[in-house]
DNA sequence: CGCAAACCCTACTAAAACACTATGAATTAG
DNA sequence: CTAATTCATAGTGTTTTAGTAGGGTTTGCG
């Protein structure tokens, strides 16, 4: 299924911008969700933008701009984002072809299968309202407080981390 | 999770190695596996070593050698295979430990967590046994011929495959 | 107007992982 | 002894990952 920290980072910041759109025509900036998540921009201009073709999300340019949800969260599940930002997790091992021995199925063609089935459903089946009221619930039902716009220095590039290692670098 | 043709190879042979061990004292030589299922022997001989490490295979060197599954295929889950050969499918993304966010717990951590278990479960809720049975079923209950020792010409190795892409390299 | 805040885009890169290959040693049947 | 086989370890080319770098475009605001 191939899930790593450009999928885990991605559902982590739609997740964020889930908790702090609340109000219309007050965008969240990037910057805002990366200094929360901890998360280099420049990486995650790069994720948001194929979250935006992928119509997950909407923008607002220039000062004050910034993304909103472009559906309720409830219509948002977990396997749009990753799809949207991992692109080819194929169906199954031989790349959807059934080609995986010579030319013809391999032997294990149906496991590969009902495993990415079940990863796909389960996926599926989760929506972004899910997570954020399953972290609503967790925090005691409080939400995390709105900021206010907050102007900040220039040169908020570069700003964000230097995340080590730190354990995992894929997973699931 | 991690699901690559390391993987994806080890549980092939195992259901070849399934499928010809059938008389004990007659272990499955892996070049024979490898022809069958059309995979690099040098390569497998990793595979296997660690399969043989964690105990789900037997051997016998010398001539005439080979494997044995080292217990009987109900016993052996895919799990048992994927994690031999794969080792770190590690529970949680955060590596197991819940630092993923700082020090704390990701916002996402239960998601990952969560999908890693149907992960797991599945896989282990699927045996060696079961994948024959499958097999055997839409083999219309024949299984392959046992073939005879047959003594090959020397230098067997590198006499493997040349498998191109071929399409998919990870999945699932 | 013009500055700067934000989004937008593309190309580049260090490091890791992957999928092998190569080589040789140990074991043992005939 | 010879050769078939398993066992072990080191090396290697390619791909992917996880970013950086460095611009550009839009637009609110003074």
């Amino acid at each position: 299924m191939r899930l790593t920290t450009k999928g885990r980072f991605a559902v982590t910041a739609m997740m964020d911008l889930a908790l702090h759109d609340r109000k219309i025509g007050d965008p969240v900036s990037l910057m805002s969700i990366c200094e929360r998540q901890n998360i280099s921009i420049s990486y995650m201009e790069q994720l948001f933008s194929r979250l935006r073709r992928h119509g997950l999300i909407s923008s607002v340019r220039g000062p004050g701009g910034g993304y909103h949800l472009a559906r309720p969260m409830p219509k948002i599940s977990v396997i749009d984002i990753i799809y949207a930002v991992d692109e080819h997790l194929d169906a199954t091992l031989c790349g959807g072809g059934e080609n995986c021995h010579n030319q013809t199925r391999c032997i294990t063609h149906d496991l590969w299968y009902a495993l990415n089935q079940q990863m796909l459903n389960y996926l599926r089946s989760v929506s972004l309202g899910d997570l954020v009221a399953q972290y609503a619930n967790r925090q005691g039902g409080v939400l995390p407080p709105l900021a206010s716009p907050a102007r900040r220095g220039r040169n908020f590039r570069n700003a964000a981390p230097k995340r080590k290692p730190e354990g995992a670098r894929d997973a699931a």
